[in-house]
RNA sequence: GCGCCCAUAGUUCAAUGGAUAGAGCAUCGGCCUCCGAAGCCGAAAAUUCAGGUUCGAAUCCUGAUGGGCGCACCA
């Protein structure tokens, strides 16, 4: 794990790291996308034309609606044409008389009311494609390098078992690490556990009454909950129950030996029941500090508030009141002299903008925290934060029936979804690949139920509510998952196949070619991938590379279908073999972003 | 009561203010003596309603309807 070196100020702001100035972000960006090329070029076009007075922001290049206007599309003349009080057409036309050559531009055309449609050139695309080849980036830019981003994701409370709703936190969370990962950002993945809090209380009532010690060998975190359940309903009934249970926290609040030894042990037992889970699902962070980890810091933080005179006292509480903002009061500090989870979260703040240095602070939870959220960054911009804060939330997770919850008992545990996806894939498995061994069958069936797990969630816009269904969750065939590794090992198949009739062939000793429509479509699709990235992580939008995904593996498969490879003459055959191989890549580090994982045999 | 989010085909989901709204599943019809049919090719099928902004709206604004979520001591 590397952290960007603190800067050399001595005159450091001394509280908490607020009002540090961002550093300045010294590496310039090497390379472009090819949207950002082909807007900076034509823009600059404009700018010649037109003056650089007027707003040219918005003039770019998207990619073309439809194939017969070419390949990618400006649309900027008709917004512009009220502006420069020329009709849009006359303005395409002056672009396009004047526009100078660009390798990557054949020829524009101007259709419609005035779009200008942009041919890139065969020979270009073809360097451009072939290119991703040897490029481990997949031609993305490192533009995020030199930038630090703290992703706080996935965040499971201790004694409590993961079930589906945990999931989206954890999967989304972990795309976006991975998305800025690519990107050359200097990410730090912080697993923020809900170690601390007035439900220890009951827990080590329910410990010390209801523990079956057998059930805590077998299934420890399970059994915590249990106990938990159990205490919490006495509390809800028994005045004297609640009491004790309030005596309990108190004594860990202090710390006291004996519950501060209890309240490890659930933490110890929590978290490696958790890291079992993200064992499963290829997960890892990079720090996993718990609310506790910021204990000290929040005296300090209510402190700081009341100095500034943002926070007051207020019905025997100290609060901040958000009036300005139109927001809701805020608790910083019970009337009992407890702290609750927006103390914590402003600690939280302090802490990592002073220990890294962050650009930005992305958060991915739940959209019942959004308000939350609001209120906390409010409080941090008053405090001089100046930091990015970003939350990104996702719709919730319900059943057909109803919300799930704890209470009524009707969650899915995650350890049974995955158990129970892989058991499926192994079916199919088993069932098409006879002549695999059970390891391999067992091996592939984990990679491809767990996909199919991670895609169906990954592939929806995240801010959209989720009904869970079984068969959704692990569908096969279509668009998931294990359509696009199924994708990925008939690539796999057609390249072991070429060695084997072809022992003698000599890939590199040909350049790609593209003689069919199908493959200029997918030449097209692959250079697209790095554009797909940047947007993907700019919107905090896994989705946007499952749906890339999808098209591509679309696209190749019909290309697998529909054109000889093997069979095609010599040159030809070597091109399509090659093309497949780039695809293959594409593939397999986009799947990667997803954090799914690509057999080569399915 | 106030606030946030959502509404697209039978159904589950796409669609950076741009040209003819795309897919999966389900339905109907083709394609395995041929490189892996978890596949390919084709058919039918949709922007909740009413206004507005714009050269252009599923997308932005206002209102209505229907749903989800939140709003002082849980996180």
């Amino acid at each position: 794990m590397q952290f960007k070196p603190t800067s050399g100020h001595i005159l450091l702001p001394p509280v908490w790291g607020f009002g540090i100035p961002r550093p300045m972000n010294t590496k310039e960006e090497t390379n472009k996308t090819i949207t950002e090329a082909l807007s900076d070029w034509i823009r600059g076009v404009f700018s010649e034309q037109f003056g650089a007075d007027i707003d040219l922001s918005g003039v770019g290049v998207v990619q073309a609606a439809n194939p017969q206007f070419g390949d990618y599309q400006c649309n900027a003349a008709m917004s512009l044409a009220k502006v420069l009080k020329r009709p849009p057409r006359a303005v395409s036309e002056q672009v396009v008389a004047n526009a100078p050559s660009h390798p990557a531009v054949d020829r524009l055309e101007i259709a419609g009311p005035g779009f200008i449609n942009i041919y890139l050139s065969d020979a270009w695309l073809l360097q451009t494609v072939s290119a991703i080849d040897q490029d481990s980036q997949l031609g993305v830019p490192r533009s995020g390098a030199g930038h630090t981003v703290v992703v706080d994701y996935s965040s499971p409370n201790v004694a409590k078992p993961m079930h589906i709703g945990h999931i989206r936190s954890t999967i989304i969370g972990n795309s976006i690490d991975r998305l800025h990962r690519l990107l050359g950002y200097n990410v730090i993945a912080d697993n923020h556990i809900g170690d601390w809090g007035t439900q220890f209380g009951i827990i080590m009532m329910g410990y010390r009454h209801f523990l079956d010690k057998d059930a805590l060998a077998r299934r420890p975190v399970e059994e915590l909950e249990r106990v938990y359940v159990k205490s919490y309903e006495k509390s809800r009934e028994d005045e004297n129950w609640l009491t004790q249970c309030r005596e309990e926290l108190v004594k860990l609040q202090s710390g006291d030996p004996e519950n501060t030894a209890l309240w490890r042990e659930f933490i110890g037992l929590s978290l490696s029941e958790f890291d079992r889970i993200y064992k499963r699902l290829g997960v890892s962070f990079d720090l996993v500090r718990g609310e506790s980890f910021y204990n000290d810091k929040l005296a300090d933080t209510v402190a700081l508030l009341e100095e500034k005179g943002m926070a007051e006292e207020s019905e025997g509480a100290t609060v901040v009141f958000l009036e300005e903002e139109k927001l809701p009061v805020c608790i910083v500090k019970k009337s009992d002299g407890g702290f609750n989870y927006a103390t914590t979260d402003i600690a939280t703040v302090a802490s990592r903008v002073e220990e890294f240095r962050p650009d930005k602070i992305v958060y991915v939870t739940d959209e019942r925290q959004q308000l939350h959220f609001k209120q906390f960054f409010t409080i941090c911009r008053k405090l001089g934060c100046e930091t990015e804060l970003n939350h990104v939330w996702f719709g919730l997770m319900r059943l057909p029936e109803a919300t799930f919850s704890t209470r009524q008992g009707n969650v899915i545990k995650l350890e049974a979804l995955l158990d129970e996806a892989e058991q499926r894939a192994f079916d199919i498995v088993s069932a098409s690949s006879p002549e695999m061994s059970e390891d391999d069958q067992r091996e592939v069936a984990r990679a491809v139920g767990i996909g199919a797990v991670k895609y169906a969630d990954l592939s929806q816009n995240p801010q959209t509510t989720v009904t869970f269904t079984w068969d959704k969750a692990l569908a096969l065939d279509g668009n998931s998952g294990p359509y696009l590794q199924y994708a990925y090992a008939r690539i796999a198949s057609v390249h072991d196949k070429y060695t084997e009739r072809f022992p003698d062939g000599n890939l590199d000793a040909f350049d790609i070619v593209l003689t069919e429509p199908i493959e200029r479509e997918l030449a097209l699709k692959l250079i697209r991938f790095p554009d797909v990235v940047k947007r993907a992580a700019s919107g905090y939008k896994p989705s946007t590379i499952a749906d890339y995904l999808y098209e591509l593996a679309q696209c190749y498969s019909s290309f697998y279908q529909n054109v000889p490879f093997l069979k095609a003459e010599e040159g030809i055959r070597e091109s399509r073999v090659k093309l497949c191989g780039i695809t293959a890549q594409v593939l397999r580090g986009g799947l990667q972003l997803l954090g799914i994982e690509t057999p080569a045999r399915i």
